[in-house]
DNA sequence: CGTCAAGGCCAG
DNA sequence: CTGGCCTTGACG
């Protein structure tokens, strides 16, 4: 892989895709940038009810109220001071008691061991804590702040046009998430509900927003196996990955890697020791289970649910892996929120009708790629990287990570990659074939053929999707080792999970893996089409696809 | 030139 | 030590 050349370049004009987006199809008059200010300063009242409706303006350490972003994520102002003075005199603190105390804005000043703790676990970021001790100025934390802000509008957007979509559909008994009913939670339009899809579908920089449970309950945490986690989380704070008694091991490695962002024993240590976890277990997307009366499907998925229906744990890494995934109904949903907006009024006609239909997967895949920047980003190991590096990793990765994902929604008939719009239009997997996609087509439904064959179930799935994020032979990454650690943990879970639960397939681990270059190749097919169609001139310019196509290139 | 996240200040 | 308010300065 080529690398980027200039990644400073490629997150700015990232966050400006997202804000023109944001601001060129708005709809909701009130949303300007006054707002943001608003929503950042946490100061007066009523202005802005976009904002303060339904994201947290609360501090993720102590749930006071919010002042800005502050050291990688919206603090309110006492954190920010304490977090500061922390890491600037490079405090030392212990606790008295079990290294478990609550923070919150009456008793934040009674422990300041758990409080840093705290700090630590919600992502605040050392490296944002300057030592030249200069002041004023912008690091480079700044566009991920923009892009977050952009996100949390675009998010605001999507909810309303949630809403209204459900307003209007819900009188005539059409289901939304027509693919599967079965299982799925009573959806009604109502704001509550909208209100908690909306806060988590994966917005928003703060990782403590995304372990919300998201699946129903009573249906396993994916591929019917059993999860380690009783679907009971603790009471106290359903969102910190606590890394029990390893606290002051944390707190004085972080004080030794000043400089470099990633501590890397904080990491080893979650891993080792047992497997106490207040992650929900079960926020993986789709919960195991056949979607339709598909009968080739379903007895897949009736074979599946047999495998491992012995005791066996499922790894807390996986369990972590899967913390961050985006629950596809949502995610299906959202992607018709957004493709109807822009095209379902369009008339699509014979004779525009490759050229639309470009665009509209065009535009569709530029969403995914948001989306997939924000996964990532939220992810386990990949959020505690330099953006720089988390840059290179996406631009090396995304075009497989969507062939992935989109032979991973074939197989488990999600959504099989098909979107009806209001039109009439049908955007389906056949379209590649009158776009001249036919061979990159031909290859995913290949992958969907092997990894069906083999039972690749929704973790294997998983760890593939990491093994090629975290991909340590990018170019001058500044973590490559931590990265390449990374990779390795997750090899490792893989084996011990295929040998775990798949004894009697025979070379079950390496099959698996073996599914890396096929997606490879089919990547490769899909971004020399999409360069061929930029170099003519038929894509449209400025999208984030662009950006991360243009990466690969230079 | 305004914005807003850094660091600094200082009463409590 | 805490936390509300002030100053600074790169960036858009």
């Amino acid at each position: 892989m080529i690398q980027n050349t200039n990644e400073r370049e490629l997150v700015n004009l990232s966050v400006m895709n997202v804000e023109d987006r944001v601001n060129e199809s708005n709809l909701s008059p009130g949303v300007d940038k006054s707002e943001n200010t608003e929503a950042s300063t946490g100061g007066g009242d009523g202005q802005s009810p976009d904002l303060k409706y339904g994201f947290e303006d609360l501090c993720p350490v102590c749930g006071d109220k919010v002042s800005g972003y502050h050291y990688g994520l919206l603090t309110c102002e006492s954190c920010k001071g304490f977090f500061k003075r922390t890491v600037q005199n490079k405090k030392q603190y212990s606790c008295v008691d079990n290294r478990e105390c609550q923070i919150d804005k009456s008793q934040r000043k009674r422990c300041p061991f758990c409080r840093f703790q705290k700090c630590l676990n919600v992502g605040m970021k050392l490296e944002a804590v300057r030592q030249d001790r200069m002041r004023g100025g912008r690091n480079k934390f700044g566009p991920m702040y923009k892009r977050d802000r952009a996100m949390k509008q675009q998010a605001i957007r999507q909810q309303q046009q949630l809403m209204t979509s459900c307003q209007m559909r819900m009188p005539n008994g059409m289901d939304l998430y027509s693919s599967s009913s079965q299982e799925l939670p009573d959806i009604k339009p109502d704001p509550a509900f909208l209100m908690s899809v909306a806060s988590n579908l994966g917005y928003g920089m703060n990782p403590a927003s995304h372990s919300m449970p998201q699946t129903p309950s009573g249906t396993p945490p994916g591929s019917g196996i059993p999860s380690p986690v009783t679907s009971e989380n603790s009471p106290r704070d359903l969102r910190l990955p606590v890394t029990h008694g390893s606290g002051s091991q944390l707190h004085n490695s972080s004080h030794a890697h000043y400089q470099n962002s990633v501590n890397i024993n904080s990491h080893s240590s979650m891993y080792s020791t047992n497997g106490t976890s207040f992650f929900p277990a079960g926020n993986a997307g789709q919960s195991g289970g056949p979607s339709s009366g598909n009968s080739v499907f379903h007895s897949y998925y009736t074979a599946m649910s047999h495998v491992a229906a012995n005791s066996a744990v499922l790894p807390q890494l996986i369990v972590d892996l899967k913390a961050s995934a985006v629950d596809e109904r949502d995610l299906k949903h959202r992607l018709l929120v957004f493709v109807e907006s822009e095209f379902g009024h369009e008339d699509i006609t014979v004779s525009n009708y490759p050229e639309k239909m470009l665009q509209l997967l065009c535009r569709l895949t530029d969403h995914l790629l948001f989306i997939m920047v924000d996964w990532a980003r939220t992810s386990i190991f990949f959020r505690d990287l330099k953006v720089e590096d988390q840059m290179k990793l996406l631009n090396s990765s995304w075009s497989e990570i969507l062939i992935l994902d989109l032979a991973h929604r074939l197989l488990r008939h999600t959504w099989g990659g098909e979107l009806v719009l209001s039109n009439g239009f049908k955007l389906s997997l056949a379209c590649l074939d009158t776009l001249g996609l036919g061979e990159m087509k031909d290859r995913i439904l290949d992958i969907v053929h092997k990894m069906r064959d083999l039972k690749i179930d929704e973790n294997e799935y998983t760890c593939l999707k990491f093994l090629i994020l975290l991909n340590p032979d990018v170019p001058n990454m500044d973590c490559q080792e931590f990265v390449e650690r990374c990779q390795e943990k997750v090899q490792a879970v893989l084996m011990e999970y295929c040998i775990t639960f798949y004894p009697n397939v025979k070379d079950k681990f390496s099959q698996v893996l073996l599914r890396l270059p096929d997606i490879k190749l089919a990547s490769i097919c899909g971004e020399e089409y999409l360069y061929t169609k930029h170099l003519a001139g038929a894509l449209q310019e400025n999208t984030l696809l662009i950006e991360m196509l243009h990466s690969k290139k230079k």
